[in-house]
DNA sequence: AATGAATGAGGTTTCATTCAT
DNA sequence: GATGAATGAAACCTCATTCAT
């Protein structure tokens, strides 16, 4: 008995718990779900490139080999998560602007529901908010959703803004690219702010405020109209 | 103590002054500079975990092992880039901001400056637009860096709203957290655009519409007023 | 309860049975043996440092790689060769002791044993000779199991000292620790000469003429006694 | 100013002593000895192969290129170390040997000078003691060394129980070339014990009861005599 | 479909040695 | 002779991926 062996029995009991946990709890057939959550969750721990794919695989109780049944390779993860589950939530986005009637209670629909989804899912935040942006190989696969849905993003906040000067609640004045940026902007820094810090208060709430800065701005009433 | 003596001890001063001033004079800076640069292009153009170390030296023109005459590791080059450049061009925000005499002229040179300085060296704001938020190993120290500089950033910021509120320029009633988030966030995501599409157009040039609309907002006169 | 559970949880425990005999009887020793043996090898032909996980992996007929699902490190073969191997050898010095009457068939049994198992054994022999003694950063661990190893030896023999004392057959004015060292010194010193002279001869038959030498000494009987 | 600077500025003081310290103490001259003794001092705390030329270096207060000037090759320091110092401790051991009258003064002289010179210089004991069995590449050449050195001891004690025998203090029957493995192993054994135990206590005044325990045996008289 | 042992390419890093000053 | 910055070969080790079971 040398201490290779005794390694083995100590992992053994561990693998033994995590065997029957699986077969009593699982009807094997959303094996893609719970691998891409397990990896949203070692991928928000660790950084997609410090994750390993045994990670991933311990983490949703099945083998290394199982995950190449259902993705392409490690980053093909990465890529499945801002492909469809970024856009599931995109399309509750887009339910949730539908609802309102005019342009500002759309764009705080927009944000409150950005801010609840993300607030909802800590680690999908942690990976959208670190993973969205790294300079990769990945980059050529991976711009492609994340370009796609900033711009799907800009384009609803741009078509508020735009119903907003029809209504004549926003000026017509305004650069409406240099505002979409803004919206975006903001929102991103909420959320970065939120997760850097643990993640602990009520982001959600901050939907209302933030639009109602956009609009009123942080200048003295005076000073606007001055201007 | 004879005249052999007095040879001696005159020999040795001149041995000691040459070997200061020997010491002092060797810009070893130069390396650590060329090794550092290099190291950011190479960083932008694949991303921190896809460039090799031996690409960082053929771009630097150096060999391999040179690279660790100046820095502890792979990790420390990127370590270093966040220490010492970004904190140099903090600096520079603070000087421009020092220039202005009220809260919106102070606002405006602190973004044109901003937005200058990372259009000035767009290897460096690739590396730190995608590099600065990554979740990894680095954190430990890289958020050291990242979360000082982003205080830095959010305190200045914050004391630029401070006083526009005392001259009477910025409603009293702004939550200012918030209003410095949509400040950071809004510029932040204007530099990404400029990186993610080409980094061909000029940016420094959207400071003033940017204040503009953080001043006004985006309502129109009559809404604002209305609220 | 109804039929259909009953028949889930006779699949369940035949499921279970399976995964735990699969568990138990794969006989991963197997490969760690292999390269253990392929390692001493290697280590005896070259010296550790000179060795390489390649060459290692080479002779055992793996892939580099597979070595480290078995070891840690390339030290931590040579930590497992010291912690097992010689483990198991020195139990079987102990049994070959027990076997004897006397003090002096104990300390030939011992011996005869000690020269037997590294005659057996060149490569192991070799290892141990010129890797136990190495002054190394694996000095904290290696140590621990050399110097457990040596005392545990050293305690063998003064055992056996003390038991030929209270026979009567060992002088009771002996300097015991000073006789431990001469037994364990000249052994060592016998197996050394052997493995540097290629180890062609046999060295087992040297433990009674060795053991006659520790009872005799070497003065004439006449100086002995006038002494 | 950054890390690197700081470091730099540290290290610099450090240096400056260390360069006037080397002016004023030394002679210029003697670079070889100063080099080798460095190297046995690195050696003896680390072990050969952990140890590097920068830090052989640094303790002999010259450049690391210094050390090509007077010796081919880190191996080659180890080579000049059996060499030349091992030689002179020897021929020192032949005029002790050479001081005595008869064959048991002559083992006293020789052990006791042993035990002398390894206990007054720790550092050649314990690169002695490490390096002279390690299995390497250096063996075709160190070994040529080490072998000639432990032959010529050998020899030595060879001749002495030779005369010992002629003398008739020396038993007839003892098998030579075993009586001198147990000598040599057994004096071995001893400086490896202080080595390792911290080299604290007087070694040299064991050699008087080593010699007496190679004359009488650990036996009882009586069994001696029965035997 | 599921497994996980085995693979081996490729990365980071060290350090003995050289050579221009 | 002396220096020490620069070199680059080579080592260890990781881990995404495969494939026989």
């Amino acid at each position: 008995m040398n201490i290779h062996s005794l390694h083995k029995i100590r992992l053994f009991s561990a693998d033994l718990k995590r065997w029957v946990i699986k077969k009593l709890s699982r009807n094997s057939s959303d094996k893609y779900n719970l691998i891409l959550n397990a990896a949203i969750k070692v991928f928000a721990e660790n950084g997609f490139f410090y994750s390993t794919v045994s990670q991933i695989a311990r983490e949703a109780g099945v083998a290394d080999g199982t995950i190449y049944l259902y993705f392409k390779s490690k980053e093909d993860i990465l890529l499945q998560f801002f492909n469809c589950r970024t856009q599931e939530v995109f399309d509750r986005f887009r339910t949730e602007v539908e609802k309102a009637g005019n342009a500002r209670e759309k764009l705080v629909n927009l944000i409150r529901r950005h801010l609840e989804e993300f607030q909802h899912d800590r680690a999908m935040a942690i990976v959208f908010q670190s993973e969205a942006r790294v300079k990769s190989r990945l980059n050529g696969r991976l711009d492609k959703y994340v370009k796609d849905l900033s711009k799907k993003y800009m384009d609803l906040v741009g078509e508020i803004i735009e119903l907003g000067q029809a209504e004549g609640s926003i000026r017509k004045d305004v650069y409406i690219s240099l505002a979409k940026r803004l919206v975006l902007g903001s929102v991103d820094e909420v959320i970065s702010t939120w997760v850097n810090t643990g993640g602990h208060y009520d982001m959600a709430s901050m939907a209302e405020p933030l639009v109602d800065l956009y609009f009123k701005g942080i200048g003295s009433t005076k000073t606007a109209a001055v201007q």
